[in-house]
DNA sequence: CACTTGACCTGTCCGC
DNA sequence: TGCGGACAGGTCAAGT
């Protein structure tokens, strides 16, 4: 499901909600799939630590706890982290609403907080992970080592931007976005919404593509990511962010899932072809071919 | 090596 | 209403 902007969301979440809560239980409903790491792990780094900081890097977050170990976390798909506060508080509390309903059957671990609140990870597809790591390892990751620069972090240039995506030359502008290492945290949503908004078919070859278009892409990119942040992401089917909420960039987009209907910019109706392997929405009037 | 496709899972939607 | 198939925000491994 989430992409930089719902990732980014859920950390800002989870940076207002966790620090100094002391975790006192976690339940591992989907170990070792969601959950890998040995429960004797599990008693001795996570439980009696608290969150000191949250990073993300492209889709994925690093929870830094005071015990010298990380929690890692992937949402790939459908994965959700979402904090319930305790009853003793009542409804008023973040995600009241929620208690007694989690967990559900796509709870794949609960991790309890001596004040009584929990933060759940749920996902529905199974595809998603998070793993407790020593902190040093955590560089060692394949992700880690893999993932390209962060778009949004300010010494990302237009010259830096373009050397990368050209690196994958062979293949098509669409594919390149997407790859991780390329640059970190571009899904399926802002790779449409991104190319829409430098009038670049999605399926042509990255060497077909002018260094005016790279340049292009790369300021719509970061205009789609702010957008998207700043709206707390979009949902598409089930992201909600840590507090449960929803976020509205969906409201804004201008080719994801609005097939059938107009281009914003030329009235041309949008069409959804397969490109990279993905479900892929484009105007055939106003994203040409060269 | 570079690139593409299939697999991982569950749920939903669409056509018959 | 039921059933089969395609598809869904991502990433790997295996294939060409």
């Amino acid at each position: 499901m989430p992409e930089l902007p719902e990732v980014e969301t859920v950390r800002a979440g989870l940076e207002r909600l966790l620090p100094d809560r002391v975790v006192s239980g976690v339940v591992a409903y989907e170990s070792p799939k969601s959950f890998p790491n040995a429960q004797s792990d599990v008693n001795k780094f996570l439980i009696g630590a608290s969150v000191e900081s949250i990073d993300r890097r492209g889709k994925a977050l690093i929870l830094r706890l005071n015990s010298n170990y990380v929690l890692f976390i992937h949402l790939k798909m459908t994965g959700q982290l979402v904090f319930v506060g305790s009853e003793r508080f009542g409804a008023g509390h973040p995600n009241g609403s929620l208690i007694g309903k989690l967990p559900d059957k796509s709870t794949r671990v609960s991790i309890a907080f001596k004040d009584g609140s929990i933060l759940y990870f749920n996902d529905q597809r199974k595809f998603g992970w998070m793993k407790l790591l020593p902190k040093e390892l955590l560089e060692k990751e394949p992700f880690m080592r893999s993932i390209g620069p962060e778009p949004l972090e300010d010494g990302f240039t237009d010259k830096e931007f373009i050397a990368r995506v050209r690196k994958r030359k062979g293949t098509t502008i669409k594919a390149a976005i997407l790859d991780q290492s390329v640059l970190a945290g571009i899904g399926n949503i802002y790779a449409d919404e991104g190319l829409w908004g430098a009038q670049i078919y999605p399926a042509r070859r990255v060497y077909e593509v002018t260094d005016q278009e790279l340049k292009k892409l790369h300021s719509e990119l970061i205009y789609v990511l702010k957008l998207s942040i700043e709206k707390g992401g979009s949902t598409n089917r089930n992201y909600v962010n840590a507090e449960g909420k929803k976020g509205s960039y969906m409201d804004f987009a201008r080719v994801f899932r609005r097939e059938k209907l107009p281009c914003p910019r030329c009235g041309t109706t949008i069409e959804k072809i397969r490109v990279a392997g993905r479900g892929t929405h484009f105007c055939p009037r106003c994203q040409k071919l060269g």
